[in-house]
DNA sequence: GTCTATATGGAGATAGAC
DNA sequence: GTCTATCTCCATATAGAC
């Protein structure tokens, strides 16, 4: 990535702004380069002197959307009370941002190895990731929770993975206003929230130490 | 594909195990269709006169893998009782069998979009995923559990993702040995089985109506 | 039907013009 | 530093030899 006169600053944007634009029109897959450049008024070789790959350009989108997404994210917290509208609030937030995007964003989460730089578990995309957590962090800390000590520090990255889930699932819903993640959201969070309930209760704190065990294994050096 | 003489037979067996030892040695993204085609013999039209692509490739070889699992895995449902004995076993044979292709495999599970050919929920792997999810079927079927009946049919999908789950987790597991696989299916194992025997108590069945709901959602017209 | 030779168009790399 | 022209290697397609 190139970042210094105002002129080169210009072209970057410019070939940014094609390549969302061929991105929305053909979807990723079926997008070149060639046509990205052209489509900028540029030789092939300059999108390459601004971004290394094509892939480079999708980081690229990933890092603007957190970047916006961020403020949006914010005004919700700051809106909400409870974990439970919080949660709600972070995860229709998100949706609603992509929704222009879905099939551009399907060519971002395609990947789950996490050695693939575009995969949400991946290197590349951890200070993205650790962002996006921090935001769940934010939700828990402010409200009134008090879990058992082996869960509570892994909640803000098991809150993302659901969030992960209820996303994918969405990127993928064919059905009409993806209407069934929508249903599917409402059921979960209930579930969830009925969880972090019960696992407030000392009685039933036993029960909650094998997943503490579990969160330990899951997340251990990941 | 093609499939009638015994010496397109032959060919197309020498293009197969050529693209397996390529696969093995490059990794599926690294390995071309020339090498493939040159380690064969063969000019690179004939491998794709008898495989449409580098996926069909990949797809001949999950076929084949289904196919040689089969009786493995009637023989591990033969030889235990339990359920809990059952999946575990079901899962470690599987575990077992793809020990010495953990790279290849990763190529096949690296997408998650259903549209994608080799994604595990796509179309084209439909036959393979329908036998895997009967194992868990006959898992069940041959035990003494008595469910929900909102959560019964659902049941074999909902096992066949957990094992799924536990796969793309192995698949991606750098620990020494994949001792991390091991624990995390011990633990998660326990808490399946947990609730599963919990979902059995009536004075609980209440709280297992809304489980229902959620699998009737997720798995709505998937 | 089986297979070879060769063509097409894409991602990405690079030499060198300005 | 910016960018163009051009090159390499790839997956895949196809004409046509046998």
């Amino acid at each position: 990535m190139v970042r210094q006169t105002p002129k080169s600053e210009e072209t970057q944007a410019r070939i940014f702004a094609a390549a969302l634009q061929v991105f929305r029109e053909r979807g990723f897959e079926a997008a070149t380069m060639r046509e990205i450049a052209a489509s900028a008024h540029m030789a092939v070789g300059a999108a390459y002197y601004y971004f290394d790959s094509k892939d480079a350009l999708v980081m690229a989108y990933y890092e603007r959307a957190q970047n916006e997404l961020s403020p949006l994210i914010d005004a919700q917290l700051a809106a909400s009370r409870t974990l439970e509208q919080r949660l709600r609030n972070i995860i229709e937030q998100k949706l609603d941002y992509f929704e222009p995007d879905r099939k551009l964003v399907s060519a971002l989460t395609a990947h789950i190895d996490p050695a693939h730089p575009l995969s949400p578990f991946s290197a590349s995309t951890a200070p993205v990731r650790n962002s996006d957590i921090a935001f769940f962090k934010r939700a828990i800390d402010d409200s009134s929770m008090k879990l058992p000590k082996s869960i509570q520090p892994h909640l803000p990255r098991l809150l993302w993975l659901y969030q992960m889930g209820i996303f994918l699932f969405w990127v993928f819903d064919r059905s009409r206003n993806q209407e069934r993640t929508q249903l599917l959201l409402a059921k979960t969070l209930s579930i969830v929230l009925l969880g972090l309930k019960l696992a407030q209760l000392p009685p039933l704190r036993p029960l909650f130490r094998p997943a503490g065990e579990l969160l330990d294994t899951f997340f251990g050096e990941a």
